[in-house]
RNA sequence: GGCCCUAUCGUCUAAUGGUUAGGACACGGCCUUCUCAAGGCUGGAAUCGGGGUUCGACUCCCCGUAGGGUCACCA
C-alpha cells in the first residue's frame, strides 16, 4: 500500500531497556523500519526508561547492538530517552489538570507500593473505532477503562501518558507495533484526544509464538538475538526469516536481502493471526546466505576452532584453506564448524587417523588379505600419478574400472578408512588429494600393515 | 471471567466467488561414485464445525468451537 499523504512517514521503535533485545520485538523493529523505508519515511528510535527500576544501561547497550548487528537503522541522531525528557511530560500533566482533563486523586484504597496520591485521566466514557491497517475497524467501549492512572506524580509520567505525548512530539504518523498493544490504543486514544494530538494510523502485528501457541518467552528457549548471533546465525538470515514470520509479497520468493524488502514490503499483507518461530527454517535461510559467501570467509573461523579443540596442534595454513570448503558444505549454522571438529570430524587432515583394523573391512567381508590385496593395488594404481596431478578426478579415473570390477565397496571402504579412520567422511578421491600422494599412500602403507 | 483478536498441510504460507487448493521448511522413497554432505527427482500431508447468501464458496454473513492477547501507581 502507498501512502498518498503529503504527511512523510515517521515510523517508530519504542522498546523499554528491562531486557535483552527479543525476535518478537526485533521484527517489530524490523517492519517499522521496511515501512519507513519502502514510504521514504523516517524511524525513530527511542528508549522507554520511565521504570528506573527495572530499566538498566546494559540492555540499553544490548538494544543498540543488536539493532545495528541487523542492520536495522533508525533516522533520529540522539537516542530519545524518556528519562530525559521529564519536563515536557510536565508541562503537559500541568495542562491537563488544569483543564480538568486530569486530576490529582487521593487514593482511599492503596496498594502496596503504591502512593496516597496519584494522578488520574478523567475518562469521558466514550466508544472509540479505530482502523488498524491489519485488521480493520476495532471498536472499544472506554467505559470499563474508569479513571486510569497517568502519572505517579507531576514528574513522573507512566507509560501511556509519556508514548502518546512522545510520538505527538516527534511527529509519529504510524504505530505499527504486537497485537499485545491492541487493548492500549483506546487508553492512547482518549489521552491524544485530551492533549489535541492528531491519531496516527495504527498495525498490530501478529504475536511470534512458542510451540505451543502462547507468546513467545524464555520457556520456549531462546529468544535473545543475540542467543542467535552467538550460535552462529548471520544477521541477512535472521532478518530474511524474521521478515517472512507473518509477512509476504504474494510470490514464492523465499530468499530477499533488505533491499528488496524494504522495496517488496506492503504492510497490508502481514498476516493477522500469530506464528510459530521455527529454527529449522531458520537454519534453513541461513544455509541459504552461507552458500552465498566464498569459504575464504571462515577460514579464520575453522582455524581457531581448531586450535580451541587442539591447542597442541600447528595447523598448515595451506590446509585450512582447503579443508574450509569441506566444511562449510555440512554446515548450517557458524556453531556447526566447532561441532563437527569436536565430534572429531576433519581432524584427520591434521593428525593421523586412529581406527581398528576390523573398520576396515567393507561390510560382509571377513578377510583380511584380500582387503590388503585391493588396498595394495590401490597403491600401485596411483604410483604413476605424479604429485602435482594428483588430483580427485585422476585418481578416480585411475581407479574406478579396478573398483567396479572387485566391487566398489571392497576398495573405496577401505580406502577412505585407511585415509581418515572415520565411518563418515568426504569421499576417498577427495581425501587422497587434499592429503597429497606422499601422506596419502603412507596412510594406506599403513592400513595394509594393520591388517597383517 | 470481562473486553479484544484470530482460525488453509506438522510448521511458515499462496489462492481476495469458479485452481486437480500452489510453494517452502521438515519428513518418507529413489537416483547420483563406499559412508557423510551437497544436488536432482518423487511421495504423503490442509481449508475447525454448523447454518445461511450464491448457479458456484478457503474466500462473504451469522452462530458455535478452539486458540491467543489483555485486564498495574510495568512497559
Amino acid at each position: 500500500m502507498e501512502t498518498k499523504s503529503t504527511i512523510p512517514v515517521v515510523t517508530r521503535f519504542p522498546p523499554s531497556p528491562t531486557g535483552f533485545l527479543h525476535i518478537g520485538r526485533a521484527r517489530t523493529a524490523l517492519f517499522n523500519y521496511l515501512f519507513a523505508k519502502h514510504n521514504g519515511g523516517k524511524l525513530v528510535f527511542r528508549l522507554e526508561d520511565t521504570d528506573k527500576e527495572r530499566s538498566k544501561p546494559e540492555y540499553a547497550e544490548n538494544i543498540v547492538e543488536c539493532l545495528n548487528w541487523l542492520g536495522i537503522a533508525w533516522d533520529n541522531k540522539e537516542v530519545a530517552k524518556q528519562s530525559e525528557r521529564s519536563a515536557i511530560y510536565t508541562s503537559y500533566l500541568k495542562k491537563m489538570v488544569d483543564s480538568g482533563k486530569a486530576y490529582v486523586s487521593k487514593e482511599t484504597e492503596v496498594k502496596e507500593g503504591g502512593r496516597a496520591e496519584v494522578i488520574r485521566f478523567k475518562n469521558p466514557n466514550i466508544k472509540i473505532t479505530f482502523h488498524d491497517l491489519i485488521r480493520g475497524d476495532i471498536q472499544f467501549d472506554t467505559t470499563e477503562l474508569g479513571d486510569f492512572v497517568i502519572a505517579k506524580d507531576m514528574n513522573e509520567p507512566l507509560y501511556h501518558l509519556a508514548v502518546v505525548i512522545d510520538d505527538f512530539e516527534m511527529g509519529v504518523t504510524h504505530v505499527i507495533r504486537g497485537e499485545d498493544g491492541i487493548s492500549n490504543t483506546p487508553r492512547q486514544i482518549l489521552i491524544q484526544e485530551a492533549i489535541g494530538a492528531p491519531r496516527p494510523l495504527y498495525a498490530h502485528v501478529p504475536l511470534i509464538l512458542g510451540a505451543d501457541r502462547s507468546k513467545l518467552s524464555g520457556r520456549h528457549g531462546a529468544v535473545a538475538v543475540t542467543e542467535y548471533r552467538n550460535k552462529g546465525y548471520l544477521p541477512e538470515a535472521m532478518i530474511n526469516y524474521l521478515a517472512l514470520l507473518g509477512w509476504n509479497p504474494g510470490t514464492e520468493q523465499e530468499i530477499f536481502s533488505m533491499d528488496e524488502l524494504i522495496r517488496d514490503f506492503d504492510i497490508t499483507k502481514i498476516q493477522k493471526s500469530g506464528a510459530i518461530f521455527n529454527e529449522e527454517k531458520l537454519r534453513w535461510i541461513n544455509k541459504e546466505y552461507l552458500k552465498k559467501r566464498p569459504s575464504s570467509d571462515f577460514e579464520e573461523l575453522v582455524k581457531q576452532s581448531l586450535l580451541e579443540l587442539h591447542p597442541q596442534l600447528k595447523p598448515d595454513e595451506k590446509m585450512i584453506k582447503k579443508v574450509t570448503p569441506l566444511i562449510m558444505e555440512r554446515t548450517e549454522i557458524l556453531s556447526d564448524i566447532k561441532k563437527q571438529l569436536e565430534a572429531g570430524d576433519f581432524i584427520y587432515f591434521f593428525t593421523q587417523p586412529s581406527y581398528e583394523a576390523s573398520a576396515l573391512l567393507w561390510k560382509g567381508q571377513a578377510d583380511k588379505t584380500t582387503t590388503a590385496t585391493n588396498l595394495n593395488k590401490v597403491i600401485s594404481l596411483m604410483e604413476p600419478l605424479d604429485e602435482v596431478s594428483f588430483t580427485q578426478e585422476k585418481i578416480k579415473a585411475a581407479i574406478w574400472d579396478y573398483a567396479t570390477e572387485v566391487g566398489r565397496g571392497e576398495v573405496l571402504w577401505p580406502m577412505r578408512m585407511s585415509l581418515s579412520g572415520k565411518e563418515r567422511s568426504p569421499d576417498p578421491f577427495v581425501l587422497s588429494e587434499l592429503l597429497g600422494k606422499t601422506e596419502t599412500l603412507k596412510r594406506l602403507q599403513t592400513a595394509i600393515n594393520k591388517l597383517s
